[in-house]
DNA sequence: TAATCAGCTTTTTTT
DNA sequence: AAGCTGATTA
């Protein structure tokens, strides 16, 4: 065997997958177990030692993030830059291939897409055009009928319109929003993948070439593929391409947005011969983390049966801790972090996970009264925040007058005396003659038909449009951000704007014309399009960090979903509430519990070293207290893997202080194996072990209602009998 | 037309 | 609790 060094630091399996000969290869790889390494190392191997050039490579991941990283990783590895490799998401190279291609797609060459607001502003504006009652046709509802069905390659001239009433008005809605995309030339997120399959299905020729020119294709997190995704590469592999996929089956949490788990059994039958290998070895966390996660995924049904091991030892056992209320589990993350930092640790090696978004703000308040430095994930990305969509709109609108989501946007923003009468009859004009909307405003202002001070107003925007449009005229792109922030009054009317929010709003308007300096752009990419609308199209398919980049040692938020791929020596998982996690919205359905439970193994292998559970039993939720049982989630993990830490009742903790067993270091135990104790919560036991001294003493009791448990002194409050 | 106030709903997320 | 929509008032 000859090793090359981009072999040799790979275990068996891993190696065994890197350097498979079958034509096809399949890899399902548990968490931890060296996923992105062996997709990175395969694609080094495959140009290093099997000769096929960079340029003959696709690789595709679902997050700008993957592929980054992949990119950076694979460039270090071999030592050289990997221009050429086609290296992305699925929607940026969609998005490539329509821009090479428009003329074949029937696209308008400067395409404009839409990202999820635009999406649900446009069929608010088709249900309203239709006539239709918003209360009774939710937009968000019809927006997620729109992208489901996209998402399974159905347009609304696919859809059955024989059955039910329900979807009679759901097709007419998706009938009508694809003709105003039509019309107005943009495309949605699901749109950029069904154009491409449609490019593809339609032009032999040009798919021919593609074929031809990719060598090998590679696909990182294959579960989440859903089934336009899914045809996407099935066209592009052809029955000549050898494919390599990476996916872990346990790890699918993406199953509400359109992903199909079904797709890895698929690959055996689609693609011929496969080899599949399996990653088992754990490299990240310790035996009693994974031994929880493996017991806790051995609940769900139908997996295709992986179970992690690790040569790393058993480690701590796991803290559960009770909190009062979510006031009081915020406080015990905030001492447990503090302890971490007693270790001499850092915060970065920590992150504090929850099912949903709002749950962060109790966890905020109480770290920033702490000071303890922290960072949110996910919420409010920089170009989705409204000022910075604002101003996008503005220069959407400047270069193409056309773009009725932007002119809806920002018409009467800041307010210029076009109210909601003239937005209406501008709007039935514009549909009455399938014009653009900025085209009815230059009508409707010229014709008379609007009282003076309508179309006195109406002109002063088109004039306004004018303005923009030549202050576009060959400047650099931060000149034209810059020339359009001013232009368009949102200054200004930020500056006019009370309270501390103003000033964060106007701060970004400033993030964005750094956004527009730094902006690189590749113009091979895209062929000729303009660097504006490069930029523009950039906003839309990478949102951006939460936030600017962290100089600061600090812990981190985010939902569970957003902490998939990442790793941390500390996980707190926090929330474990029945109705909260699993939520309430997951538990009626048997499919929907199970991703629920992948979504708490995700969270649980996580974790390096150690992990923290915690609960509360009263939580202000959604205004009111309410009071949720402990997540079902807990019991499924064997109960000898875990500590339970509680607080005792606290019911003001500013005002009862929390009592605690505090040993001094030195001092015996006060309980000794045998003694009698009792317990304000479990009752009466028997304690059976002992360990520890000081602070982190510990004893084993069993209870005289069944079970035994390990208590921590400092939290339990134990009376000796 | 614009600003203000009262009532209503509430997952997860990437592109 | 908060953000958003719709109705009311200036």
């Amino acid at each position: 065997m000859d090793f090359s060094p981009i072999l040799d630091s790979l275990n068996d399996a891993q190696r065994a997958a890197v350097t498979a000969s079958a034509k096809h290869v399949l890899v399902l790889a548990g968490a931890g177990s060296g996923k992105t390494r062996v997709l990175v190392h395969r694609i080094a191997w495959l140009c290093r030692d099997k000769g096929i050039i960079p340029y003959g490579i696709l690789a595709v991941t679902f997050t700008n993030k993957a592929a980054a990283e992949m990119r950076a990783r694979v460039e270090a590895l071999l030592g050289m830059s990997s221009t050429g490799m086609w290296m992305g998401t699925f929607h940026g190279l969609s998005h490539r291939l329509l821009r090479s291609h428009w003329q074949q797609t029937g696209l308008p060459q400067n395409f404009q897409i839409l990202d999820s607001e635009d999406q649900f502003r446009v069929i608010r504006r088709v249900t309203k055009g239709l006539g239709l009652d918003e209360a009774k046709w939710p937009p968000r509802q019809s927006q997620w009928f729109i992208n489901a069905n996209k998402d399974e390659a159905r347009r609304a001239k696919d859809l059955d319109s024989k059955d039910g009433s329900v979807d009679q008005q759901l097709i007419r809605i998706y009938f009508a929003y694809e003709e105003i995309c039509e019309r107005t030339g943009v495309v949605d997120f699901a749109e950029l993948l069904l154009r491409s399959v449609d490019l593809f299905k339609r032009n032999s020729d040009l798919l021919a070439d593609y074929r031809n020119r990719f060598r090998h294709i590679l696909v990182d997190e294959f579960q989440d593929t859903n089934a336009i995704q899914y045809t996407w590469l099935k066209l592009l592999a052809g029955t000549q391409v050898p494919m390599f996929a990476v996916g872990d089956d346990d790890q699918s949490i993406y199953g509400w947005r359109g992903a199909r788990v079904e797709n890895i059994h698929s690959f055996n039958s689609d693609f011929d011969p496969v080899d599949t290998v399996l990653l088992e070895q754990n490299y990240r966390s310790t035996g009693t983390i994974l031994a929880a996660a493996n017991h806790l995924i051995q609940h769900n049904t139908g997996r295709l049966g992986k179970n992690l091991w690790t040569h790393d030892s058993v480690g701590d056992p796991i803290h559960l801790f009770a909190a009062y209320n979510e006031q009081d589990e915020a406080r015990f993350v905030a001492d447990q972090l503090k302890q971490w930092l007693d270790q001499g640790r850092k915060l970065s090696e920590t992150a504090v996970l929850y099912r949903s978004n709002a749950q962060s703000r109790v966890f905020e308040e109480v770290f920033f009264a702490q000071q303890i430095p922290y960072r949110v994930y996910g919420g409010l990305r920089f170009f989705e925040r409204a000022e910075v969509k604002n101003a996008l709109a503005y220069l959407r609108l400047a270069a193409h007058h056309s773009n009725d989501a932007s002119f809806e946007r920002i018409v009467n923003l800041p307010t210029r005396g076009i109210g909601q009468r003239t937005l209406a009859a501008l709007r039935e004009y514009s549909r009455d003659y399938a014009i653009p909307l900025s085209e009815a405003t230059s009508v409707l202002s010229q014709s008379g038909e609007l009282n003076v001070r309508a179309s006195n107003a109406l002109k002063r925007f088109l004039a306004l449009l004018q303005t923009m449009a030549a202050s576009l005229e060959g400047l650099s792109l931060q000149e034209q951000v810059e020339n359009i922030i001013k232009l368009s009054g949102l200054k200004a009317y930020y500056e006019r704007e009370p309270g501390a929010k103003a000033v964060d709003r106007i701060e970004n308007l400033g993030e964005l014309v750094n956004a527009a300096r730094e902006f690189n752009f590749d113009p091979n990419q895209f062929g000729d399009m303009t660097r504006l609308d490069a930029f523009l199209s950039n906003a839309a398919l990478e949102a951006g960090e939460g936030q600017g980049e962290a100089w600061q040692d600090c812990t981190r938020l985010m939902t569970l979903h957003s902490a998939k791929g990442l790793e941390f020596p500390l996980v707190i998982m926090v929330g474990m509430e029945e109705g909260l996690f699993p939520h309430s919205m997951s538990t009626q359905e048997s499919g929907r519990l199970e991703e629920e439970r992948r979504l708490c193994y995700v969270g649980i292998t996580r974790a390096r070293e150690k992990l923290i559970l915690s609960y509360a039993e009263n939580r202000r939720h959604y205004g009111s207290v309410k009071y949720y049982p402990p997540s079902r989630f807990l019991r499924e993990i064997p109960e000898q893997l875990l500590v339970e830490l509680r607080a005792g009742v606290t019911i003001s903790p500013t005002l009862i202080p929390r009592q605690k067993t505090v040993l001094k270091p030195g001092n015996e135990s006060p309980f000794k194996i045998g003694q009698r104790v009792e317990h304000a919560g479990f009752g009466e036991g028997l304690v059976t072990e002992c360990e520890g001294v000081g602070l982190h003493a510990r004893v084993q009791v069993r209870f005289e209602r069944g079970g035994s448990k390990w208590l921590v002194l400092e939290y339990a409050k134990l009376q000796p009998l």
